[in-house]
DNA sequence: CAATCTCAAGAAACCGATTTATCGATTTAT
DNA sequence: ATAAATCGATAAATCGGTTTCTTGAGATTG
């Protein structure tokens, strides 16, 4: 029975045939430019798609092909700058290749990331790429060996034979932070990270202990790290402050901390980089216009997502052969929150103009 | 022919079938917890599932369902934490219902903006949140009335009968902020923002105006609006106050505009609240650490994802009735960066402790 | 003029599920 | 003992496409 005109279902390829007074199979030849097809009838098949607007459905398309384009992206959060911008750029990348991106966040969870691949899994995504809780021996990446599903680590990541892995040169930037750091004459350092993340947590800690005890093997270097929460690494800071700990540089391995160091710096009265020395790992925005400007590492996000990608998609072209790692270099943004040590026992004036 | 050990294709229903001994059609009515199946054949589908570790293929289940589990968000830019919430929020509440939620960014651009929804509606979405670029006349919403979408507007929107709206009170919000202003003896005013995204901007500066006019008819409330970038924007600030305009306060109605207006302060060596008041829409987590802390109001984005979320599958489950339009009231967060006019002929102090 | 080759088009199978309709075996009713 | 109702299971149709295989008409060749 024919359906009522009000019926607001979608053109189907068969509507388009019959439309046309072809067949679907011929539909389908036009629609991907096949040459075998007359040009008569190239014509009005055109003529049928452009009056009914059919669009063919890539998920049914895809359910034949047995192969879907589509890429997954699983990233800790969303609120983040450096995950948000990475977001953009998979996107921007997967699309450029004809492939939908389908993002999806763990939340900081591992049981969630687990959940978020198994669903990827259920979709049959071409490949995902994964920026981990934790680090490659989380579940999900677990669960993506076992399944043998295609993918590339990024970010939180050390070193893996089950997969590419792609991320940002912590420990050369630490190292860069340090001569920095050093070479104004800081001898005494305070690092806080959040041991979660371990894998880039213990890159970048132990990269900066490595170029500090090379540089200055004098200097002292104390380490705050908390286990999953900041909340702890707050009361943790406060408490070494409260003993009197007098570090004259803090170098925060990671974004959400360097806000908690600067609120606890806030709730003292010090001021950077008079008082004290900052610069933080992940560079925001807002840290180019504070009084003072906030030095930062810059993850070059975008090298990080196409590498990602061009990895992913030669494995997922069939690519064999050993997984490989790869490092990108970052920046370092000086900026007004450093200074040399003791820069004035006043705090007040710092970098202000 | 039976495929080789080595093949990784993914168990199918029919793999299960054949396995447990019954038929496809005994499959899916187990894994569907149909009744009517004897428990001896439940418990040998159940082992075959376990066995080959079978998960039904969504998209395939979709397809003959013909209706689609997945919710399609489309947002401007995934970089900055309001949307980047927006979508985290989103994705919670689809997933609570059943639902998969595909995130799409329009990077900021009309065109782009219709094709993702292009996309949507080709991956026959069950329906859409849109925070449109601009307004909701642009084309992506026109092209989603067209369609006959189902899918509620979100922010950047002032009133249409196509679609369900949810926003917030942008207009309350700015009279929040005049009252406090002007309660502090503030008179004249600048107020800088987006044309492109004029919804919003709109009410925002109408709102703020309106309660200006009202509170202090004799205050003064100049406007500076770029068209589409910041950039521009950023010229205009300078040419305002190279010209010896001297408001005592300005009110920035979106973000990037915020970290603007303070870039251009530092530029000119102006101290807030001591040489000028600044508030700024939309909150953001660094503002409560810097020096000083950044006044702001802060928008409900859960209630309004939970609101678009509710509205949105309503309609999906078939509601009529005429479109709604929701505003979700913000709170304004008073902060250092405000204070009564001319607090100091000195810049320096300020809100320092 | 008959046999062969080309070409375009469509019928049918298929992807992985769900759902309807049918069927055979029991059970119950007459 | 026969007819009717019940039950569980499956064959087949379907969703919207793609792809293989077949077919028939017209062109080419011997």
């Amino acid at each position: 029975m024919a359906r009522s005109v009000a019926e607001k279902r979608r053109a189907s390829i068969h509507d388009v045939a019959s439309r046309a007074g072809v067949s679907a199979a011929t539909v389908s030849k036009v629609m991907q430019g096949v040459s075998t097809v007359r040009p008569e009838n190239v014509q009005r098949v055109y003529e049928a798609v452009n009056l009914l607007g059919y669009r063919a459905d890539p998920l049914a398309s895809d359910l034949r092909r047995a192969r879907r384009r589509i890429i997954g992206a699983v990233v800790p959060e969303f609120e983040s700058e450096f995950f948000g911008s990475m977001v953009t750029e998979l996107e921007r990348l997967a699309e450029q290749r004809g492939y939908a991106l389908v993002a999806a966040s763990s939340r900081e969870s591992e049981e969630r990331e687990r959940e978020v691949l198994a669903r990827m899994h259920d979709w049959r995504v071409a490949g995902v790429v994964l920026a981990p809780v934790r680090n490659e021996h989380g579940p999900a990446a677990e669960f993506m060996r076992a399944q043998r599903m295609t993918g590339v680590l990024i970010d939180r990541v050390n070193a893996t034979d089950a997969f590419d892995i792609v991320s940002s040169d912590g420990a050369g930037a630490s190292a860069l932070v340090a001569r920095e750091l050093v070479g104004l004459g800081h001898r005494h350092f305070l690092v806080i990270g959040l041991g979660e993340q371990a894998a880039t947590v213990r890159n970048r800690l132990e990269g900066f202990r490595a170029a500090v005890a090379e540089l200055a093997p004098d200097a002292r270097v104390d380490v705050i790290l908390a286990e999953s929460d900041v909340e702890p690494l707050r009361g943790a800071l406060r408490d070494y402050f409260a003993k009197g700990e007098r570090p004259t540089a803090v170098y925060s391995l990671f974004s959400r901390g360097t806000l908690v160091v600067l609120s606890e710096f806030r709730r003292r009265g010090w001021h950077c980089p008079n008082d004290i020395s900052l610069v933080g790992f992940d560079d925001a925005e807002w840290m180019q216009v504070t009084w003072p400007t906030i030095a930062a590492v810059v993850q070059p996000v975008r090298q990080i997502a196409g590498q990602a990608m061009e990895r992913l998609f030669r494995r997922i072209e069939g690519e064999e052969g050993p997984s490989e790692a790869r490092l990108e270099p970052c920046r370092l943004l000086m900026r007004e929150s450093v200074g040399a040590p003791g820069g004035g026992p006043h705090s007040g004036g710092g970098a202000r103009r």
